[in-house]
DNA sequence: GTCCAGGAGCCAT
DNA sequence: ATGGCTCATGGA
């Protein structure tokens, strides 16, 4: 679908730079899709958003039906940033291609406006590397610290922080496993200079990967040393354009085991192989609303296992499965 | 102190 | 194929 651009009324015309810039939007809720555990890099201001796109820094802004983009060098095509906030997304037909199981459905109600945005493939690569086993909040810190240590400065508006850019390949194939251990990442360093020089030395074509069937894809990232199943769906999903990739992490396991299978003991083999099928074409999308929904509505209450010798969960609103509902077994029964 | 985090690699069954 | 164990680090 392609992107709208330039609909301002007051927009002026075409060629002509500019440092702002909005679209109309329905139901592209910024602060969930920040916040949904896809970017790292962006901090609430001032009532919008702020953040480092491109080698640029950008604010956004939101209002119901309107989202604005300002920077602070001049912009003569703002379509690189349209590209990165997917807005030619139509987000109801993605929606009514999801099975209408309860599960997903509440997911669906609880987190309306929640997108997928269109990365940068290396910055998405590394950041997800950086991520295996740590908080959202550490790895920002992480990622941040790493930004500030080897990216190239960007101009900021007067009054706000140093902006910087992530670092490409080339810098951080060149940086001593020292110097990112430095950054926090602990034994994480030694994968993110392996995947640096992948990429920087042509052995990984990250730009082929769209291109590519998505187990291909899949196999190119895995062949990377702290590349798994997990950290390569991310990439696949959030910046390589396959909408049906299906990143597995803890929460993604606990809502399909305590939304979808309650009351089984599946092993992670016969989960995936429902993720698979049930889900449909954007079954990535699904995925990210069920990874919110588990994170801002049941929080900690999440975490006790149904399965498990802790019994029923605790007493969330939303945290029971709705009575009855059984998804459709027959098609992994074997 | 103990547990856990948008995991993955390695080794023993 | 599957189940433990370990790998840093910091916050609850």
């Amino acid at each position: 679908m392609p992107v709208e651009t330039c609909v301002d009324p007051g927009a002026p015309a075409a060629g002509v730079a500019t440092l702002r810039h909005t679209w109309p939007v329905r139901e592209y809720d910024l602060a969930a899709t920040l916040e949904s555990g896809q970017v790292f890099r962006w901090t609430p201001e001032d009532g919008g958003w702020e953040g480092i796109v491109a080698g640029h820094w950008v604010r956004l802004t939101a209002t119901p039906h309107t989202l604005t983009a300002e920077t602070c060098v001049p912009q003569t095509d703002w379509n690189w940033l349209a590209r990165w906030l997917r807005l030619g997304d139509d987000l109801g037909a993605i929606v009514a291609t999801f099975p209408p199981d309860p599960p997903l459905q509440e997911a669906v109600s609880a987190c309306r406006g929640l997108r997928l945005l269109r990365q940068d493939p290396w910055e998405c690569l590394a950041s997800f590397i950086l991520s295996s086993t740590k908080r959202i909040p550490h790895i920002r810190r992480i990622v941040g610290t790493l930004c500030t240590r080897f990216g190239r400065p960007v101009p900021v508006p007067p009054g706000r922080a140093p902006g910087f850019a992530f670092p490409p390949p080339a810098r951080l194939a060149g940086a001593t496993e020292a110097e990112l251990r430095a950054c926090g990442m602990g034994f994480r360093a030694p994968y993110l200079r392996a995947a640096a020089q992948a990429v920087a030395t042509g052995v990984l074509r990250l730009e082929t990967l769209p291109e590519l069937p998505l187990a291909t894809a899949r196999q190119r990232l895995m062949a990377l040393p702290g590349v798994g199943r997990k950290i390569a769906d991310c990439v696949l999903l959030f910046a390589a354009g396959f909408d049906a990739a299906f990143p597995v992490d803890v929460w993604v396991l606990r809502a399909l085991r305590q939304l979808y299978f309650p009351r089984r003991r599946l092993p992670p083999r016969r989960l995936r192989a429902f993720t698979e099928t049930h889900f449909g074409p954007y079954a990535g999308y699904a995925q990210q609303y069920l990874f919110h929904y588990m994170r801002v509505r049941l929080g900690r209450n999440a975490r006790s296992d149904p399965a498990g010798p802790t019994g029923r969960s605790g007493g969330g609103p939303a945290a029971g499965t709705p009575a009855g509902f059984c998804p459709q077994v027959g098609q992994f029964s074997r």
